[in-house]
RNA sequence: UGGGGCGUCGCCAAGCGGUAAGGCACCGGAUUUUGAUUCCGGCAUUCCCAGGUUCGAUUCCUGGCGCCCCAGCCA
């Protein structure tokens, strides 16, 4: 159906790509995802590797999955799954290419002991806040520890014990020999391997030292052969590091580009917020429809088509950027308005008696599943005398504009026939609770005779057949565009981003398969709950709301 | 006041010396049994600022200014 395509826009890592392969300086293109098994994915993640697998893509070449799990500390199997469905899901595939940072493990002890014997390397056996100390500051140069130059054969011999296990954890560590006096913070002797007694997601118990992030990555990618290396602004300061690893064990150089990261208005995107989101019970877990995950996204109901074609839109560069959130709910509602069967619910019921349809008579109205698809057929709407409409679609006193219902006002009720209120009746307390109708019969698929037109179409359900279901109406998660300028995120928190309500639906909103989206017409797209739904007794979660200018206008 | 980056419309973003693409948002207007969709039209004489080079600069040079990142035995 063609909506998710974007006129594919260049950008300044595919100028890259597309000139190194000209020119020859390289012949095939590798790229990688590289996450850290230790929370879910968000919709930064699938920016990130839709760039990779989709620039794999594009240039014939290939992406991998590889799972940076140097820190057996934080790191689960449980989000390995997670993260492997998460890619999947949005149709990527790493095929035979499935690789962990810890497949290397004993590669990466073997370079390391390498660069010992080069004198390349050394073990310190300073404490975490000496070497801080020692550090020095963005301003000041470090100064060198006093452990600084052990000989080769004693470097060896304590890494050797180290890795034997005989010293406890933060004894000593392995940093690399570069120069403490570097205005790059990354280069002043950073460390390599320290001694964690930890039992690692896939090695077990075989470690006891295990590889910094900033000594595997690199190295992981020239094992792998990739050629670029696309990650994300903040490591821009590391490339001369990883380029000196690599360059140092002369082995196979991966090119490093880094791009900026996704914000998302209205939201957050750090792993810490979310995780403390979720441990604090702000929301109801990593999949609530509210998060940025992906998991919140598909049960919220946005298809991955909608997020692809979102992180194709937003493009890639190298300045930080926001992204309004109105750019995703349009990739969303672009996708939904294809493919979302049309059906009738009312989320605030107002009783509508009609005076002139017989009390007894049920009526079974055809109606499209989609008005511009006509393929996709029609379903049943039952229809009688007392029906349901919703209470933003009646005023007392409406003004100029609306064209919807009002005392002695005519409406045409979707797919059925057109009604006018002649009376209204309210209870004790003056609040309208009944609209009496009469029905113009003769305007089921036409317009009156006498040619005068009706405007204001309304949604509606048939009292007798309407069912009652759950719905849950999502909104944005923070009230601020930026939670972050919040003197705490948390206080940026919507109060309002759930309620939950009960509506009356047509009838054919009963068996629906969980995880199939409609679109309530007039209201917005509703997906059925895949947790909560029960057989009979679907849950319904607002994706999103149809576009609505009457209530700008208001 | 060290180092690394970035500055093109409200938000993203193409452009890479030849006179400002596109998307979102916004504002019209047409069609419409969803105030939805669709459709037309509008929306930067100007590219952070100031100089300079050039016939010509958003694109090159110089100098400012502004913003982001870095001092984990996290990634």
């Amino acid at each position: 159906m063609g909506t998710s395509e974007t006129a594919v826009t260049s950008n300044f890592i595919r100028n890259i790509i597309a000139e190194d392969l000209e020119n020859g300086k390289r012949e095939q293109v590798v790229t990688r995802f590289p996450p850290e098994p230790n929370g879910y994915l968000h919709i930064g993640h699938a920016k990130s590797f839709s760039l990779n697998f989709g620039l794999a893509e594009d240039f014939s070449g290939r992406c991998h999955l590889r799972f940076d799990d140097t820190n057996p500390i934080k790191e689960e199997d449980e989000y390995v799954d997670a993260i492997k469905a998460d890619v999947r899901w949005l149709g990527f595939d790493w095929g035979e290419h499935l690789h962990f940072a810890s497949d290397y493990f004993d590669q990466l002890y073997l370079w390391a002991v390498q660069l010992i014997k080069a004198g390349k390397a050394y073990v310190d056996s300073q404490t975490a806040e000496e070497m801080r100390e020692n550090r020095g500051t963005l301003t000041q140069p470090g100064v060198n520890s006093p452990f600084r130059d052990r000989s080769v054969v004693e470097n060896l011999e304590l890494f050797e014990k180290m890795k034997a296990g005989e010293f406890p954890d933060g004894a000593h560590i392995l940093r690399a020999k570069i120069d403490m006096s570097s205005p790059n913070m990354n280069l002043r002797d950073p460390a390599m391997y320290r001694i964690l007694h930890a039992h690692h997601h896939r090695t077990g118990d075989k470690w006891c030292i295990y590889p910094m992030y900033d000594f595997a990555h690199g190295q992981g990618d020239s094992i792998e052969g990739v050629t670029y290396s696309i990650c994300t602004l903040e490591f821009e300061d590391h490339r001369p590091l990883y380029d000196w690893f690599i360059e140092q064990l002369g082995i196979f150089a991966p090119q490093q580009i880094e791009f900026a990261r996704l914000n998302l208005s209205y939201t957050v995107m750090s792993k810490r917020k979310l995780l403390q989101l979720v441990n604090e019970q702000y929301v109801s877990g990593w999949d609530d429809p509210r998060m940025p995950t992906l998991v919140g996204m598909r049960r919220r109901g946005y298809p991955p088509a909608a997020i692809r074609t979102f992180c194709e839109r937003i493009g890639v560069g190298k300045g930080a950027s926001w992204i309004d959130l109105s750019v995703l709910e349009d990739c969303v509602r672009e996708q939904l308005n294809e493919s979302a069967y049309r059906r009738l619910a009312v989320l605030k019921p107002l009783k509508v008696t009609l005076s002139n349809y017989p009390a007894d008579k049920i009526e079974m109205l055809e109606a499209p599943n989609h008005p511009q698809q006509p393929e996709l057929g029609k379903r049943k709407l039952p229809f009688s005398h007392e029906l349901y409409i919703d209470r933003d679609d009646f005023m007392e006193e409406p003004p100029k504009k609306f064209f919807r219902l009002g005392p002695g006002r005519e409406v045409r009720l979707r797919n059925a026939y057109i009604i006018k209120c002649e009376e209204v009746i309210k209870n004790s307390d003056g609040d309208v609770v009944e609209l009496r109708c009469s029905a113009d019969l003769d305007t089921l698929g036409q317009n009156p005779a006498d040619g005068h037109k009706v405007k204001g179409i309304v949604h509606w359900v048939s009292a007798v057949q309407a069912q009652e279901v759950e719905v849950r109406l999502y909104d944005r998660l923070f009230n601020q565009e930026n939670p972050d300028k919040a003197e705490n995120y948390l206080q940026a928190l919507n109060p309002d981003s759930f309620q939950t309500t009960t509506a009356l639906v047509e009838p054919e909103l009963i068996a629906v398969e969980p995880g199939s989206t409609f679109q309530f017409e007039r209201v917005g797209y509703f997906t059925v709950d895949s947790k909560d739904s029960k057989s009979g007794q679907p849950v319904f979660n607002r994706t999103v709301t149809l576009r609505d200018t009457w209530a700008k206008l208001k």
